[in-house]
DNA sequence: GTGTGTCATGTAATCGGTTACACGGTTTTT
DNA sequence: AAAAACCGTGTAACCGATTACATGACACAC
């Protein structure tokens, strides 16, 4: 049994194929009568049009694509998870392609969804302006969300810089002063931006630095949690480039017999859901990623929406992240898994902290 | 500047649509000469066929559409990625809906995704056989993994309830007698699987159970945790229904003075990246997550391209979670975090144990 | 030199929708 | 009562690919 057809539809129905669009799509002048019969006829063969065949005629596909450097973590669960719900509630569809090693491999990615896609979000941190013209050619709207505030393209970018300078200048606030950057990969353009904030910032205090490289995954941030607990002298402070790694990173240090956060303190980026629940809950810097998405989705709609109007957006949205002190980073709350008493304040605050995941995006 | 179309590129390289198409798609026999021309022609125009155009010819989309409950955590983060870099290798897109919250929502999405895809994976647990059976109509290859085995239709199940079964062995041999259950949501099939293998062998063994609810979040498993923490006679171990609701509880109980394992064992379930980096080290179910998705994927692109031959693939592929002994249920390997010498031997194995995330799928 | 087979190429039908335009019938206007 | 306006409906062109079939060129055999 094949798919029924808009023309199995119309004869069944004994009305014309145009007259089953117009029903089916709400647009033009029908007959209640007519409106009915169509309707029924659809019902009984559950009809439903091939998105194919829509989308050659009216070159509208209500896909967007979701180019990705990794789907590791819970930040592009979240965001993607924030995407979604946007894209439903707009009628649009997601498609994610993720795992692009190198530029090459996510200009590919992004060529091969012409014809699919109305327009894309672009997360890979290796397409620079080049490739991404490159891709282009088809006018697709393209909203940027690689770190890179590309000149004249509409992007969304969190002040990562800023966000590196607010946790340092908190550690320093707080009396810390052998403050290590656990940084992300190289190439990954808000893993350099969180670096040179952590840079200048230090230097501004008139600090010493130092940095340990990681890879935005939590066993890299255990790796480096692991030389840190070793090195001499002992460093009172990590603010690692994202949370993953200072969830692993703490472990690590933790593990090598460290108190957190009366050893060392520790700040991480992002405030994953995971960052409040681990013990001591961890000082962050805040992005509402799924609400994020959610928005990243909605103006990316509105820019297809507008596509060929005069009033072009190229406005580079930022988002600037805000500090959330946790126990990781306050000296006032020690935290210490044997002592009951002392903790229940603590206790509280962090039930109180807990978010609700679910709620959180109503 | 509209992109180009393989009439373009046919009046370009001065041959006709058909060649264009055959040097592009590598089949039927051209000259060297039209290739190239062709070849050079498409390169100029940075021509890219228009896949609604193609998949309206032939009917192939050249998609697979994932219907998820949800994307909350590392569980469903991991199983897109595995399916994610299947889909690449394979030449397949990946289109991802989740947050169904009922099975209306659930089957208007599977109806939404007719000619968009060429095969449906489907984890939303709301779907019966009913609704299924209302979103199929055209055919569509769906290969599902929702926990319930419905008969004569492909499928790739976890085995719940033997999981469950192990975990509350391994309790029960360890000595724990007090054994309670943090269930995930009622009508997801998983977890009314996993509950009812926790009844079962807590009824062999004789022993009294205790369930309290949670929806599979942290949260809930941090809330459930909190209320274990203050119950009177104290449990002495505690299996979750999987590793969110596991790391949750744990801290909680942490938070309320107790120590794990010696207090407190517990279990999770799916061994998620989390599950080996939290202290004590999670014990747990292994599902080779990522794994589990590429092979999902995989199937279902064989049911496809098989799709209307005789030996028809209606198996029901059974998974079968791996006991992943960890600290959090071993009696044997205390861990408090201020005694350095005693740990050591279990901080090389924690290390030993992190997984090489990056490469795991390579 | 005509017939036949091979092979590269072109023509046109087709997939399943949308929609401009034509058409006939009723209602309103003058 | 004739003209104009309006309205619901149908016909057919179009979107951009694939592909069955037709065509024409050329080589080889008889």
């Amino acid at each position: 049994m094949k798919a029924a057809t808009i023309r199995d539809v119309a004869e069944r129905a004994e009305v014309s194929v145009a007259s089953v669009s117009r029903v089916l799509n709400g647009a033009g002048p029908v007959t209640e009568a007519t409106r009915n019969k169509v309707l029924e006829a659809a019902r009984a063969l559950q009809y439903v049009p091939h998105s194919g065949a829509r989308s050659l005629s009216t070159s509208k596909t209500q896909t967007i694509g979701v180019i990705l450097p990794d789907l590791y973590g819970e930040f592009f669960s979240e965001l993607i998870r924030g995407m979604d719900v946007a894209a439903r509630s707009l009628g649009y569809h997601l498609i994610v392609s993720s795992s692009h090693d190198d530029a090459e491999e996510a200009s590919a990615a992004i060529r091969s969804m012409r014809g699919r896609v109305d327009g894309l979000i672009v997360l890979s941190p290796h397409l620079d302006a080049a490739n991404l013209a490159a891709g282009l050619a088809g006018r697709t709207p393209i909203l940027l969300m690689n770190g890179g505030a590309a000149a004249g393209r509409p992007s969304i970018v969190v002040d990562n810089h800023g966000g590196a300078v607010l946790a340092v200048e908190h550690l320093v606030a707080t009396g810390r002063r052998r403050i290590v950057h656990i940084a992300g990969p190289a190439g990954n353009l808000e893993a350099e931006a969180r670096l040179a904030g952590y840079l200048q910032a230090m230097a501004r205090a008139g600090l010493p630095t130092s940095v340990v490289e990681g890879e935005f995954t939590q066993a890299s941030g255990h790796a480096a949690g692991v030389a840190l607990a070793r090195r001499e002298p002992r460093p009172d402070a990590v603010f690692a480039g994202n949370d993953n790694m200072a969830v692993g990173a703490m472990l690590a240090l933790q593990d090598g017999g460290l108190r957190i956060p009366e050893d060392v303190a520790i700040i991480g980026f992002d405030d994953v859901p995971i960052a409040s629940l681990v013990r001591p809950g961890l000082t962050t810097l805040r992005i509402h990623i799924a609400e994020t998405g959610r928005s990243a989705l909605e103006r990316l709609v509105r820019l297809i929406n507008a596509a060929g109007e005069a009033v072009a957006d190229t406005a580079c949205e930022i988002v600037r992240p805000e500090l959330v002190v946790r126990p990781s980073s306050n000296p006032a709350t020690p935290t210490e898994a044997s002592s009951v008493p002392s903790n229940a304040g603590e206790r509280l605050r962090a039930l109180a902290e807990t978010p609700s995941l679910k709620g959180e995006n109503s």
